[in-house]
DNA sequence: ATTGAAAGAGTCTCAGT
DNA sequence: ACTGAGACTCTTTCAAT
């Protein structure tokens, strides 16, 4: 697929990725073009695959999951990755997992309802996966920031 | 605000979260209630603050941005978070801020195009701020899973 | 590649249960 | 609190530029 990406495009991501509620006729008018402009970019940037979908996010505090923690995972052996993924994945409480350079293999996220879930996916789930030597855990006792990248160089600006 | 999340309500959220497009029609359908049923609960959502927005998802490597890392922020007194998570909001690059337990105060995520650009900002965005000792950083090789947190507890499922 | 207009689909409201 | 139907708005298509 080809990807020529303009700046409407950018724009048109920048806006989307912070609301993506806003309809194509008012991302038209902020953008000085019609809703089928709009509506035409978006299908592009959906069928080039640079658009992966959209989700709806919630105030995970307000549901009960009070806690947000990191885990780095050490492997007795890092040829191990794939195998302990794997396994890693099948832990719902686990919402993210990148291969890193530096100390761990492994860095995961996990969000708990409570310290004691956590616990219990530190010393019932993890410990039962073969490989893992040690983890290191770090629980958030704040979120003070989380948003998107900025696609746009900021050169240009729209007028209002 | 009241907050009396039902089953219906936790199976609207599993849903929106993972996909955001689905329509009213369709998600009334997979959960044999009506459009306006799936209408009025998602309003109450929105109102209770549980819902915090809905955001469209790009492939950041399409787009040029290859590097993802995360960084570690050891402070000379934890004292200065806030002063020093000022300065580091106004850094683009940084996605996401947590005020964490264990050896730094601050734990950030950043994005970037290249390894110059993450250079960059560990050099010359980072260096500048007054009451950071030193940071670790560790760039992520892969990104192996992002997903959301499964809001219901698996008792119950729903027939096809 | 963008537009304006028409057709189609979805959201939103409300009276009834 | 849920529903079904109507009113309304938005998406989507398409011929024309």
């Amino acid at each position: 697929m080809n990807l020529n990406i303009d700046k409407l495009d950018l724009q048109i991501i920048e806006y989307l990725t912070q609301d993506a509620q806003i309809s194509y006729a008012d991302l038209g008018k902020k953008l000085f073009v019609s809703p089928g402009t709009v509506h035409v970019r978006i299908k592009k940037l959906q069928e080039s695959g640079i658009v992966s979908g959209t989700r709806m996010h919630v105030d995970l505090k307000k549901l009960g999951f009070d806690v947000i923690a990191f885990i780095g995972i050490y492997l007795e052996k890092s040829s191990l990755y794939d195998v302990v993924a794997s396994e890693l994945v099948k832990i719902p409480e686990i919402v993210r997992m990148n291969y890193t350079t530096g100390n761990w293999s492994i860095f995961a996220e996990v969000v708990c309802k409570d310290i004691a879930q956590l616990r219990s996916v530190l010393h019932d789930e993890l410990q039962k996966i073969k490989g893992i030597e040690r983890t290191e855990t770090f629980i958030s006792l704040e979120e003070s920031l989380n948003r998107t990248v900025k696609v746009m160089a900021d050169e240009e600006n729209d007028a209002p």
